[in-house]
DNA sequence: GTCTATATTAAGATAGAC
DNA sequence: GTCTATCTTAATATAGAC
């Protein structure tokens, strides 16, 4: 069960984790970030920072469920929808200037521990798109292999977005998604 | 200057930092995997675990320039040199199986400490990748998207399959570097 | 150049008052 | 539900012997 009032406090941790990582988020800076004492965070969050990126990744899913998949899952040509996940991404990702909260996880020291959490969730956004690429007439298999390789360029774009100091790789893979699909 | 015996340890810290990530891996931790006692590390390394990072890029830097950018530099087709540089990838990620240090800075709390780093290798990889996609007839500007497109593919098929646990993606977008070159 | 021992600081975590 | 105060553990880092 999950309280209002921690609720309330999940956009700060996700701001926090995206800034310093997982390993490298404490609960220090999170007291300070979110206002409240360590012993409240405790008392929110018994099981530490391990719970709270627990709650992170389930409040993710259900941004992810919200807006992307939604997109998704709208009427109209697969074209109009992929413009609108390119939407949706852009929001979440802040025009590229954020990373992705999965893919910290997937390179840091706890990456064991939310496998199958962060699995999830990649595979619930790669099989949304596959299944709208089938409805547009590609087959089963061309479906998955194109849905994984749009994850794979916006995933990669955001490490070079990061990397190179220039949102522009994020901002095209994004403006190809519809232009792309036929 | 870089002592013979600071260098024998350098691939014990890659695969810590790649194991562990740059804020999990911890002193004590590198003390074990190297066999060498903490003060002896800080005797190598004075400026302790940033130094050994910083040697950790300069010695990848030099792997990059070795493999990846030799691969690039060989005589004949750009298909057959875009092969090539595949092959050394596959090599430095194991297939697959292991993460890329930049985009684990990238994501991690150190990430301004490394920055500049970071973005040198990366730029020095794409530029190599454009001048032999030039020399093949395309025009600088696209030269320049299509090199930076497949530094994102290789970089997002990094994470899908860590992310997914299958080496599927990334094997996949390195076998269609040489086919897409044309 | 490596070790043991230790200093110092910060992190995670909890007790108990309000 | 939040706080102050504190405990415990682990991390970074160094001193000094060999």
């Amino acid at each position: 069960m999950s309280s209002a009032l921690r609720e309330k406090h999940l956009p700060t941790l996700v701001s926090v984790f995206r800034q310093s990582g997982y390993d490298g988020a404490s609960i220090t800076q999170i007291s300070k970030a979110t206002g409240l004492g360590k012993a409240s965070l405790y008392h929110h969050f018994p099981g530490g920072k391990e719970e709270m990126m627990r709650s992170v990744l389930q409040f993710l899913g259900e941004a992810l469920e919200n807006t992307v998949i939604k997109a998704l899952r709208e009427t109209g040509t697969a074209k109009t929808r992929f413009k609108k996940m390119g939407d949706a991404l852009s929001a979440i990702y802040e025009e590229g200037e954020q990373p992705c909260i999965l893919a910290i996880l997937l390179l840091g020291d706890a990456k064991e521990t939310f496998s199958q959490q962060v699995k999830e969730l990649l595979q619930a956004w790669v099989e949304e798109m596959a299944k709208v690429l089938q409805e547009s007439g590609m087959t089963q298999k061309e479906a998955k292999r194109r849905s994984e390789d749009i994850a794979i360029a916006i995933q990669g774009s955001l490490i070079l977005s990061q990397g190179l100091g220039t949102l522009t790789p994020f901002k095209r893979v994004i403006k190809s998604l519809p232009e792309q699909i036929n």
